[in-house]
DNA sequence: CCCCTAAAGCAGCGATCGTTGCTTTAGTCA
DNA sequence: TGACTAAAGCAACGATCGCTGCTTTAGGGG
């Protein structure tokens, strides 16, 4: 127990670790936009990493928990400081995030590495939605702040993320610019009735 | 090029194939239930059905293509049939459907399957939501026939089917009777505005 | 500037996966 | 009932996966 410092919070480095974490993601992004996630094994992304696969096998143990972390990294900010549109309307806010939940179903990338996320389990789903959870949370308090009177977060997701997550994960459907915009009005409207 | 019947027709069998296919897709619902998707593997799934692997790999080739047919086949009924409740008003059809849904996605294989088929690709996502699209369509139509205004099929799948996914998917939240019953009348009322 | 330690590379292994040619079984139709 | 054919079983294979002891590198601290 002598031992002053065991590097134990050592781990904040841009050296090595950093860029093979960084290559390592890109290559399951890249992959999983090309191929199906079937085809998705460790040393299939260690080898367009351009990385050994034990180091895959020693940091992360499984696929899953590699796509849980490279999801939670992809749909969040990477320093864990929640990043809101602040334009002065609740509207205003919510039409310029729901653009950016819309970049991000709409992206192949994103998409997929969504898919692959949910095929991984309970916790890799989760971590796709907590971080627009929290900036729904945000933007209602913001509103909350300037007086105005607002529904509760739970109702906002299912109403808002609801149908953007249905249409790009269970159908084909395009998701235009004005469908978006109805469903931040229906939001809106709705709110009144409740 | 003789030959009268190829036996093209032929596959309507109540014997081996259809025991065999039995077999093989309650291995896969068990086993989903049980363990993380990433250990479903076609040999596996071979031994728990009590049937040699390489049935699995000649009749169906990938893991993917089998849990397409397997989610068709859960979430769908088997005969290609709609069966819609029909209990004279739409909000009695909705919250009787609704039930359906939710049992659907609270069954811890039915949530695991899903889950599967999605992170297996687009195609098996969307056949675990074609039925239950098709019935909320009839289940309009049906209300549209005795007179009733009806919002189009995509704005109630939006504002039920999403929320019920959206929740059972993304969130570990508890999905209740009374919360299943707010969605419903949330839905019913806001057609009124839209 | 040099040491020290965490992380990446290397080599080699057992297990299992996915595939293919052939044989055997079981339903169907005359 | 007997033949015909589609589908399942069998056996063997190459490839690749996932894992482990050990060595080497590189980044941070005294």
């Amino acid at each position: 127990m002598g031992s002053v410092s065991p590097n134990t919070a050592n781990a904040r480095p841009g050296g090595r670790a950093a860029r093979v974490r960084s290559a390592v993601h890109r290559a399951v992004r890249e992959l999983l936009a090309e191929e199906p996630a079937e085809a998705l094994t460790l040393p299939v992304i260690a080898e367009r990493a351009g990385v050994h696969p034990t180091t895959l096998y020693r940091r992360w143990r499984t696929i899953g928990e590699l796509l849980a972390e490279v999801a939670t990294s992809r749909f969040s900010g990477e320093n864990g400081e929640l990043v809101v549109p602040d334009t002065g309307s609740l509207r205003g806010d919510l039409e310029r995030w729901t653009e950016g939940v819309v970049d991000d179903l709409t992206d192949p990338e994103g998409i997929a590495l969504l898919r692959a996320a949910i095929g991984a389990g309970g916790f890799a789903s989760r971590a796709c939605m907590v971080d627009r959870h929290a900036q729904l949370a945000a933007m209602l308090d913001h509103e909350r702040a300037r007086g105005g009177t607002v529904p509760e977060v739970g109702r906002a997701a299912d109403t808002l993320l609801g149908p953007l997550l249905y249409r790009a994960v269970f159908t084909d459907l395009q998701i235009g610019p004005d469908w978006v915009h109805d469903v931040v009005r229906a939001f809106l409207d709705g709110q009144r009735t409740g």
